[in-house]
DNA sequence: CGGTGTGAACGTCTTCACAGCT
DNA sequence: AGCTGTGAAGACGTTCACACCG
């Protein structure tokens, strides 16, 4: 079987997408990410009771340009009206068709640590439609134990419990030397997408979809802007209103 | 002053890098994300003893192309031999001097609820050249108890102790809510890098760099991946090796 | 010969600017 | 008149392929 490995902060490393590439419309992955931040702005704008929203006005709430905006929008179809904007529920409801929110998908959650415990406890899981239904640790201490209302089994049993329960999404909160133990029982229960905490690249079969969120990393990226700031900075000159290449000066 | 907005999981939103860019050599932004990476995998083969290591093996490890590492590690300098290798310990080194790592960061923690324990308690700061030098909450049964030796402080000196300490860096893991006013007063303080784990757009000035890390965004993304399978899916065709555009096809 | 370093080609994402609808 | 929707232009990042060096 082909491997692929992954890698990168919060970075996809390719995949489908040749298969009937004419036939169905297409969506970036830089869209989609910025479809979710849309919908939650959408959301809160619906419960302040507003009917309609301009792009002007929804991309200076999400921190985008407003032409960035509108060619998003258009990949979920034209739900705007010219003349006065975006009416806040149809998008709303469309964008979530859209990302497939509309079926609510099991989540199982891997190493129940620190981390894991946030994660657990995290309400903008289980209110937004991905509820986590199965829990997994190999500590005695917390095996046996129910978060949420949810038993934790223990990890040998994940291929049995995840097939068991449909779970969908994996969420590998373990540390870095039991993550790709743990990313083979998922794989083989089935489950094609896993979000992974830990700060190793995994290796899955070409069919599963990896995201990585690496806080280590995070913190490094910011790093190398303080130092960045340290030597070319101090001089105060504003970079003229929307400059944005993702370049940056090195430190020497 | 001017405000600009930040949005979308982990990205930046623009800035500097105009003044000067002749006169130093310029790195990318997604060059910096992997360079972290090659880091820690570089850390692993150093403590093993490997002397040197090809592009292709170091690729096969990160995850990523051997062409694209080779064009990565160009920015930071000629530290591989030709018909041999990268020797290990002087590109460790140098990677770490580029991305400014040599000099360690204050880093502060404000919010010590569920995610702030875990953040607090994650290993890879700390031991990676970044102490959390503060932290801060507003809850009662928080403030004054000690993690880590590390004294909670009240929200409300975030940007005196902050000042005091020579924070650099600024972790925010509060509930929304409060994240725009803690925000704020770490801006006071003088912080100019944040690392954003509320699910909120932070208003900043331009000086000041946002890095978010929105869990939901993140599951959300793998979300529309699984309903993308549900219907385009399940016909087993490869996608033919190294086939690595972002775009995905639609549910309908 | 083997593997790095890099110009050039390619593809994707972003921005611009305006036609066209309400 | 105002704002959306979108082709076209531009910037950026990735991949290719090979010259060059050890």
């Amino acid at each position: 079987m082909t491997l692929r490995s992954h890698a990168g902060s919060s970075a996809r490393a390719g995949g489908a997408s040749r298969t009937a590439a004419k036939l169905a419309r297409s969506i970036p992955e830089a869209t989609v990410a910025r479809l979710a931040v849309y919908l939650r702005i959408l959301g809160e704008l619906a419960e302040q009771g507003a009917d309609t929203v301009s792009s002007e006005e929804l991309a200076a709430a999400t921190g985008v340009n407003s032409a960035k905006l509108r060619k998003d929008l258009s990949y979920v179809g034209s739900y705007g009206i010219r003349g006065v904007g975006y009416e806040v529920v149809p998008l709303h409801h469309e964008i979530e068709r859209t990302l497939g929110l509309d079926q609510k998908q099991a989540v199982a959650l891997i190493g129940v640590g620190n981390l894991g415990h946030a994660l657990a406890g995290y309400g903008g899981f289980g209110g937004r439609g991905f509820p986590v239904t199965a829990m997994f640790d190999v500590d005695p201490d917390i095996v046996g134990i129910r978060i949420n209302g949810i038993l934790v089994d223990h990890v040998r049993d994940i291929s049995a419990v995840c097939a068991a329960r449909g779970v969908t999404i994996g969420m590998i909160a373990t540390p870095g030397s039991a993550a790709q133990a743990v990313c083979d029982q998922l794989v083989d229960a089935g489950v094609e997408c896993i979000l992974n905490f830990a700060p190793v690249v995994l290796q899955v079969p070409d069919r599963v979809e990896v995201r990585k969120v690496d806080l280590a990393v995070e913190l490094q990226i910011l790093a190398f802007h303080v130092a960045r700031r340290r030597v070319a900075g101090t001089d105060g000159s504003e970079p003229a209103k929307g400059a944005t290449n993702g370049s940056v000066v090195l430190p020497r």
